[in-house]
DNA sequence: CTGAAAGCGCTAACAT
DNA sequence: ATGTTAGCGCTTTCAG
């Protein structure tokens, strides 16, 4: 059986008002009274029927943060931070998939979900600034994590530029000259493709390195197969890299793997390193180096912001934040032969 | 501006029944009505408030997946085929993460979570038979993966005793002698860690060989690092294992990076095997042999089943699916010296 | 085929 | 400190 207010407070003998503030604590209520209300919904096993509640507040208690893989453990571990963190806020957080699909993406900023969410978090990879800024709906947004600048929402990123440029410097740092990078983006969107590709150019000629074209893979998408496949086509080359960035540690892997079938070893012949420090970088062999965001700081961030804006009150304005990262050095582009 | 169907009957001319009619075609509607009640929504770009629509129907269109991990790829595989079929089926499905916490596990069976949802999907891994059947809770439940056996509801799973034997027997096929099993649990729960250790004991003896007490290695949780350092400590015995199953591919991966780290090889050392088949063990070197559940036979059917449920109807009584599973040899136990 | 109206359970404004 | 009540937006029964 299902209990709601009325049969609280028939049992308790007060108000449906009485017992909702009790529920609530909205208005003082007396200590005896309360008492007895607490006795009754004890007794009868009352929980508040959150759909009722939602439609009289015009609120769902519903955030979403939509990703473009489930999959990608990065996103997971993610996921997990903000699960947890909109929880100790009296929120449940919906993992949505975009799927990378620009359709999906442009679905989510119109508002237009399945479900009622009263914010959403999105990493976009496939929309850029003009269509953020065309957005009507106005369901607060977070963005995370990608290329998408100066819009008028709260942003929490890191520098992709100064991601991969810092990664790219370790690997000249190590002595490497031919470096190749894997994942940029073959059209005009994966914005944050673009800037981590930039990164690579800007840590080149900052070396004083020449950039050599045939060094920077495209892929399709950003997985392990991805990684690997243009690995393989990398070590085709008459002159083949002596060390490559991958867009994130899932190509980096994919990378590794192909070197490995190829029968040439990391960091000996090629030393490797992504971004996005996913567990997996530190189990394989060589382990992986990367460059660590703060994931726990840029889930936590995003969902306070995005809980700030639903509960109005005094917002700041929006704003980018550019979270930290850190490089990791491993295995992969540790000094060869080391291992 | 928020438009509800009020305004759309005023700017169509029509009640409000007939517009609810309109879009969910619950009763018919004249043709000539139903166009001009779809052009007052076009125009004015109306959605349902499911809020309100919930309270009205006492359902919230949500359903729930509560797993213990959010990061082991495993149910991130398996949360991304059910989403999508719980989309198919019109349902927004959550995610839950038990953490693999038995207080977190029994409270969902209580119904006692924060949103209100219409089923739930559970992968029990600390409340066993007696938790189950003592719920009162009248939210349809599906039980996916573990080992709950023998309760009133439905429960889709792969057979673990069978798994783990063919994975073991797969070993002994190989010609080897002193296999190990990493990941018993040290306590009376997690269920189905009990049940693979079954058929890991049951492989043995079929195939005449001793069981040594001293390669069952528990662990605490079942992540990589728990993984790496059982196989550490096997590898530090006086007669280390030539062979060893992993509880799951997280495990055995953690038990390869160990034996890296100790410079052995596998297959030619030690041969590895796991159960989940995660696309990470298709990328390892060596790749990872392991037995492979339909992830995507068992997150459709799940959904699928807790609908049929909460929607009622013709269903049949709850019944235990054991899905198939196959074995997929690949480096990690080939031919030692393969690659 | 269409309309009127009750009411799902709750919160919050208005009374007392 | 407590009670009364309108109404959130929708579905669905009862009338016509």
């Amino acid at each position: 059986m299902v209990v709601s207010l009325k049969d609280i407070a028939a049992r308790a003998g007060v108000s449906l008002a009485t017992v909702s503030n009790v529920v609530n604590g909205y208005r003082p209520v007396g200590e005896q009274t309360r008492r007895r209300v607490q006795r009754a919904i004890d007794e009868l096993g009352y929980s508040p029927n959150l759909s009722a509640r939602h439609l009289r507040r015009g609120r769902t208690g519903l955030i979403a943060l939509a990703v473009p893989e489930l999959n990608n453990p990065y996103f997971a571990e993610l996921a997990e931070v903000a699960i947890r963190q909109a929880a100790e806020l009296g929120y449940t957080l919906l993992m949505e998939n975009t799927a990378a699909d620009r359709a999906t993406e442009l679905a989510l900023l119109r508002d237009a979900q399945r479900h009622p969410i009263d914010g959403l978090i999105l990493s976009p990879v496939r929309v850029g600034r003009a269509e953020v800024l065309a957005r009507t709906a106005d369901t607060p947004l977070v963005l995370i994590g990608e290329g998408v600048y100066d819009v008028p929402h709260d942003h929490i990123a890191i520098d992709n530029v100064a991601a991969s440029r810092t990664a790219v410097a370790h690997l000249i740092a190590l002595g490497r000259r031919r470096i190749a990078f894997i994942g940029a983006s073959p059209g005009d969107d994966r914005h944050s493709a673009q800037l981590r590709l930039r990164g690579y150019r800007e840590a080149l000629s900052a070396a004083g390195l020449p950039a050599y074209p045939q060094l920077v893979a495209p892929t399709e998408r950003f997985g392990r197969r991805d990684g690997r496949r243009a690995m393989a086509g990398l070590l085709a080359l008459d002159e083949p890299p002596d060390a490559v960035l991958g867009y994130n540690d899932l190509v980096a892997i994919g990378a590794l793997r192909a070197l490995t079938e190829a029968g040439r070893r990391a960091p000996d012949d090629v030393a490797l390193i992504g971004i996005d420090d996913i567990e997996e970088g530190r189990f394989s062999s060589p382990t992986l180096s990367t460059v660590a965001p703060d994931k726990d700081e840029i889930g936590r961030l995003a969902v306070r912001r995005l809980v700030a804006r639903i509960e109005g009150g005094e917002v700041p304005d929006p704003f980018t934040v550019q979270t930290p990262f850190v490089l990791v050095p491993r295995e992969s582009t540790g000094p060869a032969g080391g291992g």
